[in-house]
DNA sequence: CTTACGTAATTGACGTGTCAACCAAAACGG
DNA sequence: CCGTTTTGGTTGACACGTCAATTACGTAAG
């Protein structure tokens, strides 16, 4: 039993409050962007965006998994609705039995052409104009930090 | 039609795409350790801290939405989940008909004084010590900032 | 060959989040 | 007062994410 656990001194939880709330607020409000001027929710934005930036619009579905850093299953139940809506398609892969590509459609392409623009112009809006270049390279190198921190960390 | 539209430039993108993939990877773990070491969730956690950190673990329902920022039917599924499994319960108002409180139980006092060091734990690990006290003063300042930013935008 | 084990991917159940519609009480304007 | 609008909060339908279990193929050992 941890007698006294080591709470955040009142810096540390400033500084962990601002970036949660940030990061929350930021988000919340760059899905609900795309949900209404798009057609696309923020997963399926990531998914088209890694397929449409690899050779042919397809990749292995694992490939796929880690790119985007996701669980499996939660790839598989996204790929499974965005099918269904016409955005992928799902290929047998020949040199493997089991493993399956995700391949983007014509109008997954369409829809995430008409979706990146305003995206984008949104992420500006929101962060990047936020902050001086300096700012958001500190930002960015400090987020590179913690990413790799995390990777070499358990679980 | 926009002609073209204004690309992030490498610099910017590269910041940006740290940024994402850093915060989703780690609030990812929290709230699966959450999950595991404790029986709260992220959102649990949230709103029990909230409501133990107010006066008599009591707060109005507007209140505690606009505390946490979620919109407010969020939180009404949320507290009906948490109302059924005994962390909380909804009073009425008084001085207001249309109103409630949302009170934490003794059980959800008891479920939050657990969860909480471990947490705690894991953030540090995790997050705080990724960084020195002052590289993570100046994420804090900079989140604080973009947040800021974000309040005078429009939506 | 076959048994066993690891890997690729899917499925189902369940908790969670969003949107839009709704309801009831309050506040306001005549 | 009475009708209208605003405010506080709930509800239902549906998209999303997680976990644990499952299917099916690959691979290596005896």
């Amino acid at each position: 039993m941890n007698a006294t656990p080591r709470w955040l001194d009142p810096e540390q939880k400033a500084a962990w409050d601002h970036f949660i709330r940030m990061q929350e607020k930021l988000v919340g409000r760059l899905s609900r962007h795309l949900q209404s001027d798009s057609k696309l929710s923020a997963a399926d934005y990531v998914v088209l965006a890694a397929l449409t930036e690899s050779e042919g619009g397809r990749m292995r579905f694992l490939n796929l998994t880690r790119r985007v850093e996701w669980e499996k299953s939660r790839m598989s139940h996204q790929v499974g609705r965005m099918a269904k809506r016409g955005l992928v398609t799902r290929e047998e892969c020949p040199e493997d039995g089991r493993g399956a590509f995700v391949v983007a459609t014509p109008e997954g392409y369409r829809a995430i052409e008409e979706a990146a623009p305003l995206h984008v112009e949104h992420v500006r809006r929101l962060f990047i104009d936020a902050l001086t270049q300096e700012e958001l390279d500190t930002l960015g190198r400090l987020s590179a930090r913690v990413l790799a921190h995390m990777e070499q960390q358990p679980d």
